[in-house]
DNA sequence: AAAAATTTACCTGATTACGGGTATAAATAA
DNA sequence: TTATTTATACCCGTAATCAGGTAAATTTTT
């Protein structure tokens, strides 16, 4: 709580900008080293300014927020990112994760909610607004609910697909569950048209995205 | 912050409960309906108390929190549940979260931490503590670095890998990437070796887990 | 410029997978 | 007690996989 946090803000629209730096300003623990309209201006000023934490859109026109992320955590690991956005897509929050940034807020988020997150951040944690979390949760949880009830399969059915994500043959798991190699083709042919896949590759894909691999 | 927050705490070792209990029923906000050490005995307090939220242990014997918490959550969808573990993969995380688990809070996480864990969850929100949500984005970000030094895959054989998972024979490959089938097969044979796993079926399951199915 | 890695391609042969059926005993549900 | 579902088993034929090689052209690295 000694020294201020450094931070830099990144927003193409001017006028939001302003708003942010009003906002941070007066803040005596954090420190707004400078601001930029778009990407590559946010890359640049990277090369003068050293902050803890960049604050950036992640919609802006010359070059997207995530690939200005990506650049950013690669040639500067120390510095934390935190995305700032007024999407809440579930898929898009798990790219960001991927490229590095340490938190997202949205860009509807209050005054103590921002500084909040400014502050977690710099200290080395993570901040992703509840908003997001339960996005986030909703996409996880919906796709298996769904599918089950699409294809209901059987006790025999799961426990056939186990054993062959875990690399058994036809042969090898007639062998283990002391059946004939036949019965477990046509188990796996019920499967097939059961789960509309093609071949095995699609099984597993399948079996793996919904849980069922290592069911007994 | 009028009425307590009701909750009820499940774990199967009875020290700890112990401890959880002493370290919660000081705070006025918080009301402990009960306790459980089991899985059963969880669904079975279930059926005569009405908490906001339940604190679960995620090993229990009888029944995996994983499973109670499945169970709870298509059963009485108003209650949330907050889970507490010792581990912290990042794999298990992903499950919680499609089980619909409103938080998950590491076992060494302070009095402060956990409190306000079951504050926010019981207000709607969600809570995942720090040491997890870093774990979590390790394995977002790592399959790139983690994978590529244990399996250096090449660019062409993370292609191969992505058109295989998605249902192609060796054949279709070969045509869609102009290819002799026969590379198309020495690929494979290579992937197969760096991988070390024994047909498509591992190969499928390796790539889903590290996010190679649907890399360009 | 030399060494290493990648990408390409081929050969043979055994095994497995897959698509198209049919059919019967046993367990479950109506 | 029927009717339905589940689990079992079989046949045929084609296609694909997998294991065991070798090897040259190209690209990347040293």
């Amino acid at each position: 709580m000694d020294k201020p946090i450094r931070i830099v803000l990144a927003d193409d629209h001017q006028m939001f900008l302003d708003g942010l730096v009003t906002m941070l300003q007066r803040n005596r623990k954090i420190e707004i080293l400078g601001t930029a309209q778009s990407g590559k201006g946010l890359l640049q000023l990277l090369e003068e300014v050293q902050p803890h934490v960049v604050v950036t859109d992640l919609q802006m026109e010359d070059m997207s927020g995530l690939e200005a992320t990506k650049i950013i955590r690669s040639r500067y690991p120390k510095i934390k990112v935190l995305a700032l956005t007024m999407h809440n897509e579930a898929g898009f929050v798990r790219k960001l994760m991927e490229f590095g940034v340490s938190g997202y807020i949205l860009k509807n988020a209050g005054k103590q909610e921002l500084t909040g997150a400014i502050e977690k951040i710099a200290a080395g944690g993570t901040y992703f607004s509840d908003a997001v979390m339960q996005t986030m949760m909703e996409s996880l949880k919906n796709p298996s609910t769904k599918t089950n009830k699409n294809f209901p399969l059987t006790k025999r059915e799961r426990q056939i697909i186990s054993l062959i994500c875990q690399e058994n043959t036809t042969n090898e798991i007639a062998r283990e569950l002391n059946l004939s190699p036949l019965t477990i083709e046509t188990h796996r042919k019920n499967i097939f048209l059961k789960l509309k896949v093609k071949n095995i590759a699609g099984l597993v894909r399948f079996a793996i995205r919904n849980n069922l691999e290592d069911m007994p």
